[in-house]
DNA sequence: TAGTGGTCTAGACCACTGA
DNA sequence: CAGTGGTCTAGACCACTAC
């Protein structure tokens, strides 16, 4: 039986979480770790890498290999799509266009977008419902400039998320997430007191450096957003 | 010149942010393409797989590979040590423990922590400062089934985390992002009004299946918690 | 400057799965 | 059952960097 990279890099991680390798301890070099699991140096290489990725250990050329003394281990998300988020709690989903206006950027929005004074931008203000109930408000900033079919496109069926990933690839992301308090309209559609502590997705995606689209995902007083890791 | 694997892959990463390759299309197998850049097939197996790993593309044995419908894109967040994220905005980290308490387990977390009715939890309230002003609280329960030394443990000059994670390892994590409305005594430590909205992270980590600590921490008014992929 | 990881190659066998 | 990706090997050369 072969050894494989899965095996190497599953009995390196006990070796970590029994203790036998302690933080900040220099693991074997390659070619030593090779011939003790008897398999290529690629093998290990492999394994070694994957947990370098994941920030359980610390590579330097000729220095070697070292644990991480602490892990900078990372949580991985998926960015949610409302509608499967919805559909995977088993409740059905359901959208409503809550505003549509084509309008000259505001300047908070100027320069985020990287757009021009005077330049128009689309804004969106859409509902997501989980069995009828809010679920997220979603208020979106599209870039005409980039996208100009947008202007044409309807969004009282289907949501402009949905829309945009069929029509135009980004090549970059920034993502934050925030707390913010309710103001008077979000807390009418959500449901919710004025002042209420919501949980806020912001996203802004390009395409090759131009601003696509900016979003504001807030969604219902409660929600949580979790990940295991 | 050789080309590389990293080549390979931004090559198809732009054809794919051009358009040339749409959403849902085929892409040519591994052989194929090898051929075409010139490289062995385990180049492009490489840069192939990095694209799959990131949600970009789908492979399927047989089937092929395609472009994703609708990217899985998946950002990473590395989870935060408070003291690096202050220094890191240049500001004076400054560290104070408000409370503990060894004390029969609470109703609610029993079940958290996996443990029975009237065993003993470490309760620990601390504070994180940014050149003196609140920027952090940590709300955080211990196990000390599984790390019995936590009880001799000094924590204040140094906070509970950094001890942690110089003890004991651990294997799985949950994490939470949410919003929480500022209480009476929470208000008054992150110095903000009562009922603001907060950004909150709440997080339980186990070994072995064995839960070691929940922790939460709450972030001054305004945080944002910010990546880019 | 020597040791370590980073990567590429050419070839091979295997595992999965769609047609 | 045949095509595709998944992985391993043995060897090689290279890039970086601690010493």
């Amino acid at each position: 039986m072969t050894v494989a990279f899965k095996d190497v890099k599953a009995d390196l991680l006990d070796q970590i979480a029994r203790g036998a390798l302690r933080p900040g301890s220099l693991m074997p070099n390659e070619t030593d770790l090779a011939e003790s699991y008897g398999c290529a140096r690629a093998t290990v290489n492999r394994a070694m890498r994957e947990l370098a990725d994941e920030g359980i250990i610390e590579r330097k050329r000729k220095a070697g290999t070292r644990v991480r003394m602490a892990p900078i281990r990372q949580a991985r998300f998926a960015i949610p799509i409302v509608r499967d988020e919805i559909e995977a709690l088993g409740a059905k989903y359901r959208y409503a266009l809550v505003g549509r206006d084509v309008l000259p950027v505001p300047d908070w929005l100027r320069g985020r977008l990287g757009l021009q004074r005077g330049q128009d931008v689309l804004h969106l203000v859409c509902m997501h419902y989980a069995d009828g109930v809010p679920y997220q408000h979603e208020d979106r900033w599209i870039n005409p400039e980039v996208v100009p079919n947008v202007l044409k496109a309807d969004f009282t069926a289907s949501g402009p998320n949905e829309w945009l990933v069929s029509e135009i690839p980004f090549s970059d992301a920034e993502i934050s997430f925030m707390a913010v308090e309710a103001e008077n309209g979000l807390a009418e559609h959500l449901g919710c007191g004025e002042g209420a502590a919501l949980f806020r997705i912001e996203r802004t995606t390009w395409l090759q450096d131009r601003a696509i689209t900016l979003v504001q995902l807030t969604y219902r007083r409660g929600h949580r957003m979790t990940t295991r890791y």
